[in-house]
DNA sequence: CTGAAAGCGCTTACAG
DNA sequence: CTGAAAGCGCTTACAG
């Protein structure tokens, strides 16, 4: 690397004061009242020089690095990089930058992750939180540090945050299903106690409750996320090859179980909506792709990430006149949509 | 946000030096020689006092920030997010964050991204370029700022990169087309002059050269990355719906191109791969559950980041006894694997 | 209109 | 064994 040329060489090159070059290339010619040729003189060989400002060093001296960290279970995951790359673009409009970081659902990843990302003094933070780091972020918020949760929350967390209706969107999805004459439904979801999920879950079991539909064994079957094709396929095995007593539904509460279970399906040569009706949380290419497109609750992405930028902006880029105390929290409750399609028999039934 | 505990902090707590605090907290207690109780007390109250060292404090003084930016053309696209996820661990094993950017294949969202990120002092850059960014790339070569290319590469750049071996990955491709019997292959790819792409379409012309199979106008289409959806369900159209002279296979240059083209494929109620034979570029969750899986040219996104973040480790903690310099130049292709699935009849032969 | 100076939080040769 | 001091690149009240 080529030694980068300062403020100070510019100074030097023309002889006069770092402050006065500080002042013009921040266009505060006014506010110093240097001269207009002064000005030109300097912008001038700052362009001729390359100039590049040191934001480190801008950073260090306002306190702030307009940087903003993103903390997501896993930045591979098409629901997370969509989010990503929403954030990005928010975040370059009010000229913010975005670290990431991927938590693995892993609490001591995701600590290490936030501390990492303070040492770097990122002005705010982003984060889909995992179980267990209730603790983690209650300091956040002890410490007055700005952040927005969005996809999970907290009850015990009084903090920011964006996420959809979980519970009614399991719900729905259930009186769907039931609508399409599906009676004996499994919901595969994530073993975790995190609420957005207990609340899918909760909902399932009100809507069954509600229709009086009888549950069964297999009426809520669990995952772990670290070993989720193994599970998946012990939980699609035990359920499928059984033939007398065997679910007529699913109900997947994330894309990636979603893909894992049809994989399953697919091997069994069962047929959808025939033989098995389906509704999955999130969106995937490869719902569009099966053979019978698949019935699924969106999420949006484009709002999740759009309003968690908004909230953080409007706590960073606070106005002299605010109203709001770093005390106040906002949490938006996004309503997801149902898309019907195929994969509960809708077709048919039109017929 | 409260007042963030700095050095200076601990030290009046002491009623010690800054200079003794941050001897120790940087376990250089040795040189400094500072005694045994004195380290004690000063780490328990680092402790105590919850103390975060300020990274950007650091950075400034040692010029380095840890940090690698990563600029792709889209970071919601699974290729780049996979990327983006190995980078992350790898960059994280070597204790550096990463900040990362989208280009939208713009040359001039390329270049204000670079130097938004130069301005931030980043140590590196891992770049999967977007055209006309030769000069940018020129640039920082001449800057000796240390960064590699991924996916993409300059002729007329003498760079550190990553990548396929393109051309003979297109060549088998068509090849293997040929073996299954198909012969009136239409490639589509991308209208860009970016040599990766160059590089398929040339192996697609030499091995269609080779094996004597006559071109058509049809042979090549290209799609704008811009309107993709639009360009490619014209090209489809164009080209299915004309049932006399049609193609009947063929070879997408991409993942996000194949999607789209399958997508008109099934509209049309065409069969796979009886009326067409079919080859993608890059993997998706589509592919897999596409009625007829797939076969596909795997990039492997694993060793693309893992090469990546080691050949900018090397250059950036070099070794004393290190014999390379900074104009000494690591490229490297990565072997990609045709992985036969049945979208080119496979299964059929075999019985 | 312009410059000298302090300071952001840290590191590190240097002097005792 | 320990501390005073300079400096990383910038900003900004303050004095002239």
């Amino acid at each position: 690397m080529q030694k980068k040329v300062s403020i100070k060489d510019i100074a030097k090159h023309l002889g006069v004061s770092t402050a006065l070059v500080s002042y013009v290339l921040n266009n505060k010619e006014k506010e110093a009242r240097v001269g207009p040729e002064m000005a030109e003189r300097i912008r001038a060989t700052a362009k001729e020089m390359n100039y590049q400002p040191n934001m480190i060093a801008r950073s260090l001296q306002s306190g702030k690095t307009r940087t903003i960290g993103l903390i997501v279970a896993d930045i591979s995951n098409p629901f997370f990089s969509n989010i990503a790359r929403v954030i990005e673009d928010e975040a370059s409009l009010n000229n913010y930058t975005v670290i990431f970081g991927s938590s693995d659902e892993n609490a001591e990843k995701s600590d290490s992750l936030i501390n990492a990302l303070i040492k770097r003094q990122v002005d705010a933070l982003i984060i889909a939180p995992a179980e267990h780091t209730e603790e983690q972020l209650k300091l956040l918020r002890q410490q007055k540090f700005p952040f927005v949760l969005i996809d999970r929350y907290f009850n015990t967390l009084d903090a920011n945050g964006v996420r959809i209706n979980n519970f009614l969107a399991s719900y729905k999805a259930v009186q769907h299903l039931a609508k399409q004459g599906y009676k004996k439904i499994c919901m595969v979801a994530y073993q975790t106690r995190l609420p957005h999920m207990q609340d899918r879950k909760q909902g399932f079991f009100k809507a069954m409750e509600e229709l009086k539909l009888p549950l069964h064994e297999f009426s809520l079957m669990e995952s772990s996320y670290e070993r989720i094709q193994e599970d998946v396929a012990a939980i699609m095995q035990r359920l499928l090859d059984n033939k007398k007593d065997r679910p007529d539904s699913f109900l997947f509460a994330t894309n990636s179980l979603a893909i894992n279970g049809l994989k399953e399906i697919n091997k069994r040569k069962l047929s959808v909506p025939d033989d098995l009706g389906i509704i999955s949380f999130d969106e995937s290419d490869a719902f569009d792709f099966f053979y019978c497109p698949l019935t699924y609750i969106n999420q949006s992405t484009e709002r999740i990430g759009k309003e968690a930028v908004r909230i953080l902006m409007n706590q960073l880029e606070e106005k002299p006149g605010k109203t709001s105390t770093d005390s106040d929290t906002t949490q938006l409750v996004i309503d997801a949509q149902l898309i019907p399609r195929e994969s509960c028999g809708e077709k048919k039934k039109k017929r």
